[in-house]
DNA sequence: CTCGAATATTGCGTGCACGCAAATTTGCGT
DNA sequence: ACGCAAATTTGCGTGCACGCAATATTCGAG
């Protein structure tokens, strides 16, 4: 009862969400993002436009979806797929850094890259990791405590979201200053960094997970004294 | 050359920014979100329509602007006020329970947590902290590592946002399960939790920071070897 | 005081997001 | 195979977001 049969009504539903997506990216790579409007990817896709926005609530998220396709749940399988004896900061710093350096289309790259609309989305959709994430870190956690992963696994897609940001900065054209304006850097770099930021977070969480004191009221009083002030 | 007197522009400009969101509050307030277009609010607070997207993006946020304004300077402002020898993360928790807790009118939060649109609204102002609270902790860490600092504002603002979202889960009906379900909890303690959970990630920066070992390259080997490519 | 550059406001036009209710499709029980 | 209930697609209507270019306002300099 509780888990109905998915069969084939599922199957279609997924089927048209990729029609949507690899329409809209084809066309964007076509004709320029700015030359694509919604009725044309559904019609491509073979939907009416309505039913566009049943799938995607912006005409942006459509394009950036093909590129980002499915990336939450490998980033979320591959977590969890790391021996339980890895910290959990490096198996989130590995995943996350070759699920984000993977081979990548230079023209998709480009193309977003190109677009302030597009930038924005793609950065959104770093968002879409958290709730695979935060699933998988309860996981390794020994699952007592969502609502401490559930932080952690916001602050790591937020720290990406930042790392992402700061790679696609346009690097300001002069670069004249005097020292290095510690400039946008590689992409690993970047990830390497703002998750070694989060590290010792995750180091205290995992600890705490693995010495589990006081099973209730956690989260209320984690690992801090918190006085009144 | 570089900073133009601000003058009376920039005045009038403040003026119907506020005239906008108080408009915009007071009719949401007067007919319910829903019976409020942003025609009305332009009209209400003398502006044309086009204008008031000049000034908002969205037709929720001027209401949520009412309601959190100037939230993102006081926190800022009262991170950097707190003395140097205390930690930043308590400094941090302190400030932001007490700002997130102060005496909130009623009608405003039963208007906000009524409406799922002005609830997501609500959340998503939550990030307006980022960027003060980058510069706060930027300063308070010595105003060196300038990506470390963002990475850090942004955990915390995402860790705040969870603990918001948290605290307006509407609470299921039934509730009759087992032990407590680590249930919604007041939301001072919510943040503080949070906030308790990125705690170790602010005392390793602030540790950094105290103790700053070689000053460039900063952001880019911060805490952790970062071997390989 | 007056001019001119910088900046803000406005109107217009276009495409977009989405609530709603009707029509269509799917899947299961009989 | 039949038909009903649940889920999906679709069309329509409304309000919204925003680029663009024209207009109005501010402000400092001469």
């Amino acid at each position: 009862m509780t888990t109905r049969r998915p069969g084939l009504r599922e199957e279609k539903k997924q089927a048209t969400q990729v029609a949507l997506r690899e329409a809209a990216l084809r066309l964007a790579l076509e004709h320029g993002p700015a030359n694509v409007r919604v009725d044309d990817i559904a019609e491509a896709a073979g939907v009416s436009p309505r039913t566009y926005n049943n799938y995607f609530s912006s005409r942006e998220q459509a394009i950036v979806a093909a590129v980002t396709a499915e990336r939450e749940h490998r980033v979320a399988a591959a977590v969890a797929a790391w021996p339980a004896h890895v910290r959990l900061a490096d198996a989130l710093t590995a995943t996350i850094v070759e699920q984000y350096t993977e081979p990548r289309d230079r023209d998709e790259l480009l193309l977003i890259t190109a677009s302030p609309a597009l930038r924005d989305s793609y950065l959104d959709a770093a968002a879409t990791i958290e709730h695979p994430l935060a699933t998988a870190i309860d996981q390794r956690l020994g699952g007592t405590g969502t609502f401490t992963s559930r932080v952690l696994a916001t602050s790591v897609a937020a720290a990406v979201r930042v790392a992402l940001q700061q790679w696609l900065q346009p690097p300001p054209a002069p670069l004249a200053t005097s020292g290095l304006l510690l400039l946008s850097g590689s992409l690993p770099d970047l990830l390497r960094s703002a998750l070694a930021t989060l590290a010792p977070a995750l180091d205290a969480a995992e600890e705490q997970a693995r010495r589990p004191t006081s099973r209730q009221v956690r989260g209320a009083a984690d690992g801090q004294e918190m006085t009144g002030f």
